[in-house]
DNA sequence: GTTGAGCGTT
């Protein structure tokens, strides 16, 4: 199964590759998506990680938190998409 | 060239 994880405060030049490589270090990481401003291209700061089900709290526990590109970052499990 | 709480495209 899959769990999406929402991932917050992320610097703004942080890459999805960096994204995947911190979350991958605590479970198994299935994709990594990194939320840009669509007239800009910019990141808005924030990112999706999906997360192999079985690793997801442990995944949660370590990163939310955790330190990436000198900032604190703000992991949880993401809401549903309507 | 800037910013800082938040929940995303095809």
């Amino acid at each position: 199964m899959v769990r999406t994880l929402y991932v917050g405060n992320l610097p703004w030049a942080t890459s999805e590759e960096e994204l995947a490589r911190a979350f991958a270090s605590h479970g198994e990481v299935l994709s990594a998506r990194i939320i840009t401003d669509r007239q800009t291209g910019r990141s808005r700061g924030f990112g999706f990680v999906e997360v192999n089900d079985a690793d997801a709290d442990q995944m949660i526990a370590a990163m939310n938190g955790a330190e990436l590109g000198g900032r604190i970052l703000t992991v949880n499990e993401a809401r549903a998409r309507s």
